[in-house]
DNA sequence: AAATTTTGGTTAAACGTTTAACGAGTTTAT
DNA sequence: ATAAACTCGTTAAACGTTTAACCAAAATTT
């Protein structure tokens, strides 16, 4: 039934070994006989066992794809999105994607997934926020792993990373352009190096455009970055400053939460408030009005991901490369100049 | 570095074979050499190469599972969360699950999944509907495959499915119990299954009520079951009929485009129309009012999944199995009985 | 024309398992 | 006491590749 590297050598009449050098094009091998162990090669349907290949190389042609079971299910397809632009890219580079998820609260008595204790991938990538102890627990293995959308404490990885500071200028700038200047930020949790980041932007636009930063106007303390914690942040926000008139959300579901308790609290977005987001999620179109935010190319960041980690598989010494994702400012409905009331 | 089962066999002083049967138990051996191999494998901590494995049984220890994009990008996590359960399940049963996706538009000249063609998979999962085009090319490749939610035309496989009927027609009674008579239907594709047997408990419950069932209250033609659809056909619907009080909506993301249409038109949900919706996705509760809906148990159907593959795996003879997963009425805020205004 | 290099190929070992075939002791049955 | 049957192991082949080592013939250099 299936056909081996064997039938393939007996109807070319050639060794196995040749017909391996076809396939890899790894010594001369003269067209003619060439052509011959091809021809044969379609009439058999033949394809190579992969886990021959990986028995005698060593490597199994699969790379392990990490995300805590929160950011799997959000809402916003944040991290899924990524992951398939790096099932994409594996596709190109023939490689297979193994997903896992764990919980984020991965503790030492937590198992391991279980293609690092077993050896089954190349490499792993990991994105978003996860555990110190998993990644103290993972390196100990010592694959290759880059990091997408987060800077680990530890060591010194390849990593994908979204150019916040960049998009968080961005964002504030644009509410300072439309004369805003009372600007509020919703940050969610702060322990996040991207909402750090974002955060900083966000001061930075206003030190440069002499708006002094004011620390009432800063809500970051709570602990998921979700929907339901931008409405409590907006409660909270609301509640003690009257004259805010704009607000910059760390992300777009916190941004879909404010605006949720704005438009319950007799809020005009964006004529009383103008706002914006991070991300640029589906849902933001859906939106009444459709969300201002920044864009982030999710789907090039999870590309960007697999190529990195091909990278340190194929050549273990190359030091770890950073990249950083550029993003744009998409100017949509929920923002509107200044107006004094 | 790496240890193999040569390592444990010497440390042991035993035979490679005896810690091979040690390992797979399948062999009796002696409580005395077991224990001493057993503790020669913790102290390598020594893992069985997946490969060697592979090569040896031919079985790759894999499951493809396959999504296409729309599905695995949609804002409610439905397939992906059955994604996560058969993940879940796949752990405790030694496989690895390979998830791909492919165009909702799969055609004859698109490149089948890799793990198809490479034989790298023991079987196939199939969430959702997807083309048959894809479904005929598969079945020459004679794996083991199962679907889940979605019942394929052509041949008898084995089928994970939600009890849908029963699904509709709780929805539809809460309804009519309610006191409403005027209930619509939004269903979107009526071309998956799912939908059309909705449309069906819908209209078994309408009877068994000695309700009339109305063509016009019937919204059905649109493509996608997505917001954007369930926006659509609520304008449709309510421009053409004043006296609709009560819609049930073929899906949640359908549900949640219907209440932004009707909360933007001047509805009040549920004074003016109770509303339900099907699936149960997270964001329900984040709505104003919150849904009601049907839930059904996502993670589960992924497990059942898996085990069903693992079953056509382990023996080819097996008479395709069909699991029905119960579904549940949950009553939120959508809902209220009917009132003549 | 002899020596050397290049070209295009072959042979066989190795990768890490499983498992059929075999066998030495020990126990049980006759 | 001998045969038969278990028990607990071992040996070696097989799975399907890659690749180092080798080699014959042809081409090139001296």
């Amino acid at each position: 039934m299936k056909s081996t590297i064997k039938d393939v050598a007996k109807k070319a009449n050639v060794s196995i070994a040749t017909v391996s050098f076809v396939i890899n094009d790894s010594k001369p091998i003269s067209e003619e006989t060439k052509s011959r162990v091809l021809k044969a090669i379609h009439e058999l349907n033949y394809h190579p066992s992969k886990s021959a290949i990986s028995l005698v190389s060593g490597k199994t042609g699969n790379i392990g794809f990490i995300l805590t079971d929160d950011h799997f299910l959000r809402t916003e397809p944040f991290y899924t999105t990524i992951f398939l632009g790096t099932e994409f890219e594996a596709r190109s580079e023939g490689y297979y994607i193994l997903l896992t998820s764990i919980k984020p609260d991965f503790d030492e008595n937590d198992a391991l997934p279980r293609f690092i204790l077993n050896k089954s991938v190349d490499g792993i990538i990991i994105a978003g926020k996860i555990p110190n102890t998993l990644i103290e627990r993972i390196s100990a293995y010592n694959l290759p792993t880059v990091f997408v959308d987060y800077i680990p404490p530890s060591k010194n990885y390849p990593l994908v990373l979204i150019d916040n500071i960049q998009g968080a200028v961005q964002a504030t700038n644009h509410l300072v352009e439309l004369g805003h200047t009372n600007i509020a930020f919703i940050g969610g949790d702060i322990g996040h190096p991207s909402l750090a980041h974002r955060l900083y932007g966000y001061k930075q636009s206003l030190e440069a455009a002499k708006i002094p930063v004011k620390n009432n106007l800063i809500v970051i303390d709570a602990k998921y970055p979700d929907r339901q914690n931008g409405f409590n942040s907006a409660k909270k926000l609301f509640s003690k400053n009257k004259n805010v008139t704009a607000v910059f959300a760390g992300n777009d579901a916190m941004a879909i939460g404010v605006l949720q308790w704005l438009t319950e609290n007799g809020y005009k977005v964006p004529q009383d408030v103008s706002l914006v987001g991070f991300d640029d999620v589906d849902a933001d179109i859906m939106l009444r009005p459709p969300l201002t935010t920044i864009r982030v190319p999710k789907i090039e960041m999870g590309v960007e991901a697999l190529r990195l980690i091909v990278n340190s598989v194929k050549s273990k010494k190359s030091l770890p490369k950073k990249v950083l994702v550029p993003v744009e400012l998409i100017i949509r409905e929920s923002t509107s100049p200044y107006k004094p009331k």
